[in-house]
RNA sequence: GCCCCCGUAGCUCAGCAGGAUAGAGCAACCGCCUUCUAAGCGGUUGGCCGUGGGUUCGAGUCCCGCCGGGGGCACCA
């Protein structure tokens, strides 16, 4: 079968063999090339402009039967895009090196070419394609720069804020983030989940997606009822300005203790019974006795009374305040949310119930009448165990309590609206951005049902197993193309170098630490430097855009899988690869056309510089990265790479101090000045606009 | 024991769907402020991409084994 595909591929390239070497322009050959107009409507992709033209001329070629991938070129002498043609030249039975310069021999500079500075007629020409090389394989394509960084800047100017919006149909989707118990302050971990899931967010937007971003509250966990049990028991006096969350996470802390110290005891105990020289009334032991009585009697039984309390609705007043202030956290990150997702709604709203009588539909579920899944509600996830029995999940105990994963699955099923919705909407508060912040309710409004088309989980990796159980268990219940949208973005813990941080053993760095030392940091090197005539609120400002930006930007520079090593001294370096380097460039570039500005430079005459003249390498350099923005975008959204954004600010950050140093602006000749001075301008708003996606705060001077 | 993630420069990490000579930042050393903010720029040093096989014209990237780190493996959440 390949073999006659590839025979025919042969013929068909015979016959077109007019092309066939470098020297060899036959007319024929050119006038084959009736090229197809691109899109009229405005992509705003330069780059995706010159691709069409690549791909064009290599349809037009008669040499390429396939969709070859482009690819930038990593050595800036093999142009700007290229396409490698071993594969092809292998089904072709040809030596790659040969077919490489038959394509670029069919290439024809004058034919298509417009003339330097020919302005924008001919969409579909050779307005982009400078020249056409082949090297070991490979086919180069070498951009013109006079015709493409005028584009460039026009694109980007057109595009304003929608730069590396994707073309076609918008996609609903949910990003869940957060999602943290309400029982104690932030710790470090949950800021890099709340500021990937709003970078994820921020991209999924730009791109055109519709994103709902939700924060599941478990109010009816254990967490959250051993601080209110300990609250309502033993209240300590709150210190001095401390906030609410960092004050109930400490009294959590102290009853998890107890709670922790439970084992050790009875070892202790058991240990000391052996121990024929210790009698029953010996004070050692019933000193242990005691305490064993009270965490078993008391703090225990007293904790999952308020548990019961809480799904029945009590204690919402103080899970309230302990949620209100911890929201306080991500706010000063500008992470912001849409929906607050109360467990306790979904439990008494009875949705569990019904999705339960859903899954009992599916020929899959079941009640195992022995085994060792007797008595509980299980669905069949398809294979056997080792014992022979079918692989099962349980999703209801035998003593007819729900699982973590049978809750799960209901939960899924409500976000994927698989079945009426129980809940109501209220406004719960506004954000410091301004928006509503909306809360499930047992009363209140009820809203449209809109399933997503995607369901995108911020979830530390630890969860894996659980998440893949909840999908499994979905699609065993009949929801397969349903359970397909679930994506469970899997980030890396991340750890100190004394080891793992607890929020139970209370070792975690809290969040409110981490940006406030941040802060800190940056406020004190403002002072030292003292490099502009700066107020007291100008330097408090500056430093909070510093630190915010500076944490934001260490939870994004890494893969999200990876996990990470936190040390609280690269958060608050300033050197190199963070925020504050892409800061730092802005404020540059701000400096310049405030200068220029003062300088009675209109805006008029930057709108009417000729862009043709950045021919320098810098200005090259700049236009050609400014175009990669849609394609990091778009791979970000499919892969939720966020690292990628950051990068790609980063490189932009890095031309441009080279462009900087060797392109000089405000002391350019009349003409470039004011084109250089439209790149700036061009390179800011681009910048910006990565900022933007990052969250990342933008200040003007430093 | 089984499953998942991760092993890339002294340290922290990129490397997006296999492509050309593997890149940053930090640290160390040497240089650059009479010129748009030096929190910047240039240079030097630094790599058997954990390891052994395999697939491929081509492997840091895909497959299998092993070693090391982490996580998960209950009718726990």
């Amino acid at each position: 079968m390949a073999l006659v595909q590839s025979f025919h591929r042969v013929r068909a390239l015979r016959h077109r063999s007019v092309s066939d070497g470098p020297d060899v322009r036959e007319p024929s050959a050119g006038s084959a090339r009736q090229r197809r107009p691109v899109e009229s409507s405005p992509t705003y992709d330069p780059l995706a402009d010159f691709d069409q033209e690549i791909l064009a001329f290599l349809r037009d070629s008669g040499l390429v039967s396939d969709d070859l991938k482009l690819e930038v070129p990593k050595r800036p002498e093999h142009g700007e895009r290229a396409v490698n043609v071993f594969a092809l030249a292998k089904r072709q039975g040809r030596n790659p090196n040969e077919l490489a310069s038959a394509i670029a021999g069919s290439f024809s500079a004058d034919e298509g070419g417009a003339p330097k500075g020919a302005g924008l007629q001919g969409v579909g020409q050779d307005r982009f394609i400078e020249s056409v090389e082949a090297v070991t394989g490979f086919v180069n394509f070498r951009l013109r720069y006079p015709t493409f960084i005028p584009h460039v800047i026009e694109s980007i100017r057109g595009a304003g804020n929608t730069y590396g919006r994707r073309q076609g149909t918008r996609s609903r989707v949910v990003v869940e983030h957060s999602s943290v118990n309400p029982n104690k302050e932030w710790h470090i971990g949950h800021v890099r989940n709340a500021v990937l899931g709003d970078t994820v967010t921020r991209v999924l937007r730009l791109s055109g997606d519709e994103v709902e971003v939700q924060n599941y509250i478990d109010d009816t966990g254990l967490q959250a009822a051993t601080s209110v049990y300990a609250l309502l028991n033993f209240p300590e006096p709150e210190k001095e300005g401390e906030k609410y969350d960092h004050y109930v996470g400490r009294l959590y802390v102290k009853i998890s203790q107890e709670f922790a110290e439970e084992d050790r005891l009875q070892e202790q105990r058991a240990s000391m019974l052996l121990d024929d020289e210790r009698s029953d009334d010996d004070p050692e032991l019933q000193r242990i006795d005691a305490r064993l009585q009270n965490i078993q009697q008391r703090l225990q039984p007293g904790t999952v009374r308020v548990m019961h309390e809480i799904e029945a609705g009590q204690h919402s007043d103080i899970i309230n305040m302990v949620l209100k202030s911890q929201l306080q956290t991500p706010f000063r990150l500008r992470v912001y949310y849409d929906l607050l997702n109360w467990e306790s709604h979904l439990v008494r709203s009875h949705l569990f119930k019904s999705a339960m009588d859903l899954v009992e539909k599916s020929p899959h579920s079941g009640h195992p009448k022995d085994g060792r899944y007797e008595g509980a509600f299980v669905i069949y996830t398809g294979g056997t165990t080792s014992e022979g029995e079918e692989k099962a999940e349980v999703l209801v105990r035998s003593n007819g309590i729900p699982t973590y994963v049978g809750k799960d699955i209901a939960y899924h099923m409500w976000k994927l609206h698989l079945l009426p919705d129980p809940l109501s909407y209220v406004a719960y508060l506004e954000q410091p951005n301004g928006a509503i912040l909306w809360s499930t309710s047992l009363h209140g409004e009820k809203r449209p049902p809109v399933a997503p088309d995607r369901v995108i989980n911020i979830i530390a990796v630890h969860q894996s197993q659980a998440q893949e159980a909840v999908k499994q268990g979905l699609q065993a219940a009949g929801f397969e193309t349903e359970a397909e949208k679930l994506f469970h973005l899997a980030y890396g813990m991340v750890r100190t170098k004394e080891g793992l941080i607890s929020g139970r053993k209370g070792t975690a760095a809290a969040g409110d630490d981490v940006i406030q030392g941040a802060v800190d940091a940056a406020l004190e090197r403002i002072r030292e430097k003292q490099s502009q005539d700066l107020d007291e609120d100008e330097m408090k400002q500056i430093a909070e855009a510093v630190g915010v930006a500076a944490v934001r930007y260490f939870m994004v520079q890494y893969n999200p899988l990876r996990e990470i090593v936190f040390d609280p001294a690269d958060v608050v370096s300033f050197d190199g690869n963070t925020g504050l380097y892409v800061q730092y460039a802005l404020v540059r570039m701000y400096a310049i056309l405030r200068k220029a500005a003062e300088a009675g430079i209109a805006d008029a005459e930057v709108d009417a510089a000729d862009a043709s003249l950045l021919q320098h390498e810098q200005e090259r350099r700049l236009a050609f990265h400014l175009v990669k923005w849609p394609e990091t975008v778009s791979t970000v959204s499919r892969t939720l790479g966020v690292n990628l954004i950051a990068e790609w600010a980063f490189d932009l950050a890095t031309i441009f101090s080279e462009f900087y140093r060797d392109c000089g602006v405000l002391n350019a000749e009349p003409g470039l000045r004011e084109s250089r001075l439209l790149l700036v301008r061009t390179v800011r708003d681009a910048l910006v606009h990565a900022c933007d996606t990052l969250g990342m705060p933008v200040i003007e001077r430093l």
